[in-house]
DNA sequence: AAATAATTGAACTGAACGGTTCAGTGTCTA
DNA sequence: TAGACACTGAACCGTTCAGTTCAATTATTT
């Protein structure tokens, strides 16, 4: 079995067929991100890719697929700098801080707000390609959370009765708000640590006095 | 002065011009609202109104115009049944539950959903219709309440220092994760008042072990 | 070196779309 | 009844776009 090893990465520099195709992935990624589906043409992604349309084609079946496929893997990409939820050497109040400040960090990136308004706005044209985005990105979030605010709960730490409905509740404390991010309003800034920390404050102050 | 009393609503039923001006609306509400801009043909809202395609050209002068008018008129009817917040007379667990319930209500009604559809995802070509659906939405309402709650604050019957920080924390808490509403999940069901209370008395309660 | 496969550029197809034009028709008013 | 005006329907224009075709060229494999 001496192939020529096709899909492994840090290899040799990648076979020329291979290297076309990142190209047109590429290009392909920049454009939707920053015009979303309709308004970009694959003629623009020719010409950003510097490739011939027939070899787009000779890739990509259609418009479609190649935008499922580039904005998949980025998302990937994307939303992977969420730090690990440790719910036993760290204080809930500084490990949520850091969480959701990473967080705030990923979605206010350029890329990030792409990211959620592509989800946004593709959604209905581009269904599981949306559920997708979601699911590596909120979805994953909200079910690392609900497992972490159950181990708080188990330790005794915090009393959570109710960890998937905390961690939605969370998670909307926490975010800016998303429609602000689509109307089109001046990119919003990342809030600093001690402003994060104050909404994971007044949520565990609530959940605590709660018990 | 007896004129014909052209805009005047209610009143004789409608010239006939008029008439046909409002089927255009209509039609272009409906099928903007169900499927966006790009990809509603004015030859669709051309065959649905029941109307010549040269009558619409002379009652909108484009695509946009239309899109425009039929959509702003309809955000303010959508977000018109809020409920006024009244800081004297209700306990504010009870006077913030009726709000946001009814809040989403409207929010997860058809209309209200497709209306944060329109809003996303067509923020970036219509950032002003985007703005006007922001402000006639969530940003009157966070106006609003940051309003309530500094009455709250400043009749002592809660310690509010940040009203504006206050209101936004909260609608994020009580709001059902708008990125499932795109994602193509099924219809959100609109959650029973006393979910609502739950997520409110959290606030509260956050609010209140802060002071 | 020969054979095979991939790439290129450029022209082309066919369909959809936004918007216009126009001769003819119905409708309201003076 | 006559004229002003809006409406009709259908053809039409120019453009954009996804996708195809193909002969010529270049790279890769054997």
């Amino acid at each position: 079995m001496s192939l020529t090893s096709p899909p492994l990465p840090s290899e040799e520099p990648l076979s020329r067929s291979e290297q076309k195709r990142r190209q047109i992935l590429d290009a392909g990624r920049e454009l939707f991100m920053a015009q979303g589906f309709a308004d970009t043409s694959m003629d623009q992604v020719t010409a950003r890719s510097g490739v011939s349309k027939a070899t787009v084609y000779n890739h990509f079946p259609s418009k479609e697929k190649l935008f499922e496929e580039a904005v998949r893997t980025r998302a990937e990409e994307v939303f992977a700098a969420l730090p690990e939820l440790d719910a036993d050497h760290i204080h809930p109040e500084e490990m949520l801080t850091q969480y959701f400040h990473a967080l705030l960090q990923i979605l206010l990136s350029e890329d990030g707000a792409c990211m959620c308004f592509l989800l946004m706005s593709e959604g209905r044209r581009f269904p599981d390609n949306a559920r997708l985005i979601y699911e590596t990105g909120f979805g994953r979030g909200l079910r690392e959370m609900a497992i972490y605010l159950t181990q708080l709960d188990q330790r005794g730490i915090l009393r959570i009765p109710d960890p998937h409905w905390a961690a939605a509740r969370l998670l909307g404390l926490v975010m800016p708000p998303l429609p602000m991010m689509c109307a089109g309003f001046q990119p919003l800034e990342i809030p600093p640590a001690e402003e994060v920390r104050k909404s994971v404050r007044l949520f565990l102050r609530g959940m605590d006095a709660a018990a």
